[in-house]
DNA sequence: TGACCCGATTGATAATTATCAATCAAAAGT
DNA sequence: ACTTTTGATTGATAATTATCAATCGGGTCA
């Protein structure tokens, strides 16, 4: 692992509550592993054997039913997944795989919940995740309900472009039919509520997004610090 | 409270994991109230203060952005809620409703993230309920992109008829209005959706449904333990 | 460079879901 | 018991979204 990486994954909040030595054995405990494009790391149905942290590249959570599939969440670096099956030590729901060339970082369930046992910040921090993973899937779910799909991609873009450093350009980080699926449509309609949006100000050229006018497209979005904002601190 | 009740919110997972001592404290701080149906307990925006115990009756936790609305749970008894805005001291994203005649046990948020501070068990049994509450919530979010609405009533059918007792009756525990947003439809869809199923044995008269024969309605529901199922344990 | 491949787009159509309006039925209050 | 109210249902229609098929276009690779 490149230094800066270490560096990253020791910043992480989760991480930053371990001392030092509880934090080297979790990474002596650990595999770092790199991954092409399209491998499935996690197959829902599983057992929680590894929390996996996203170190470098990006990996598409998805779960799947009787032949549908749907997008669930991006990991990008420095993120986590799986967090919560691992503690409960259950199945996972969802299933994992690299959407590009991808460095990941394994660690035993069993050290993460020992870890939790014996370091008290540790475990605080756990807790803290845990309610935001829980709030932002609140959030998510609210958007679904409450919005059209043309609704869900303006608000989407609006806070990719501000995470994206406001200069009005996004770069999109997957595919669009991930994004399509993350957002809860089908490839085919994404394409046209990118159409739908021209008349707002947005034009997409291949994985690059460009809104002219914020404030028109915000007009149409009518975003909602309820639904599209993260949570403070 | 009545002695029943009392037991009953001693014996929640949360609180069983607290000293006797711990939970006196708490309970000395927390208010027991009594609300008539319809009452907004809650508004989403609003700083949590409280973390709420359903104690008797029922609660609705609703969501609403420009003029929509929509069901996002039904508390029961006995049953917390607002847990992960407390722990993170934010604000609410979801507002809350009695239905019925409610008792309800309000435990000050300062309170309640002390005693986690103090007791590890109750932390760890923190912990624990977060993660079920965000695996419940992922399930719920593959339930809305996977399926019909159709196929949503016929699960959660399915579901309710086990919890109930496997009578093959099933009591709805709210107007079908509100079941119809719990699932992510209109009130007319539902009745809809209840009319289609027809032809797979559910009949539906007033409050009360009645499932002739399972293992049709099972067929066409095609449940999966991945959404429709309960974390063990 | 050119053939090829895969994802994106567009068009046509179908399925699903929502909306609006009009009863209907059942529960609540007088 | 009788209004009165409110929620449920049904019908007609519209909007949204999905599906299927064809084409387009950018990137890859020999």
């Amino acid at each position: 692992m490149r230094v800066e990486d270490a560096a990253a994954v020791r910043d992480l909040t989760l991480f930053r509550s371990l001392g030092d030595e509880a934090f080297a054995q979790l990474m002596d405990a650990a595999y770092l592993q790199r991954f092409p494009p399209g491998v499935v790391l996690i197959s829902e149905n599983e057992r929680a054997d590894f929390l996996h942290v996203v170190v470098e590249g990006t990996v598409e959570m998805f779960a799947t039913s009787h032949g549908r599939e749907t997008t669930i969440e991006l990991i990008r670096p420095v993120g986590l997944f799986l967090l919560a099956a691992v503690l409960k030590d259950q199945i996972y729901l969802q299933s994992a795989r690299t959407l590009a060339k991808s460095q990941l970082l394994l660690i035993p369930a069993e050290k993460v919940r020992m870890a939790m046992e014996r370091e008290l910040p540790f475990m605080r921090a756990i807790v803290m995740e845990l309610a935001s993973d829980y709030r932002s899937t609140i959030r998510d779910l609210k958007s679904l309900k409450l919005r059209t799909s043309a609704e869900r991609l303006a608000n989407w873009l609006l806070r990719a472009e501000a995470e994206q450093g406001g200069s009005g350009q996004i770069e999109l980080p997957c595919e669009k039919r991930t994004l399509a699926a993350r957002l809860g449509m089908t490839p085919e309609n994404l394409s046209r509520a990118f159409a739908s949006l021209s008349a707002y100000g947005v034009q997409s050229k291949g994985s690059i997004v460009a809104i002219s006018d914020l404030s028109r497209l915000s007009d149409f979005a009518a975003p909602d610090p309820l639904i599209d904002e993260r949570d403070p601190s």
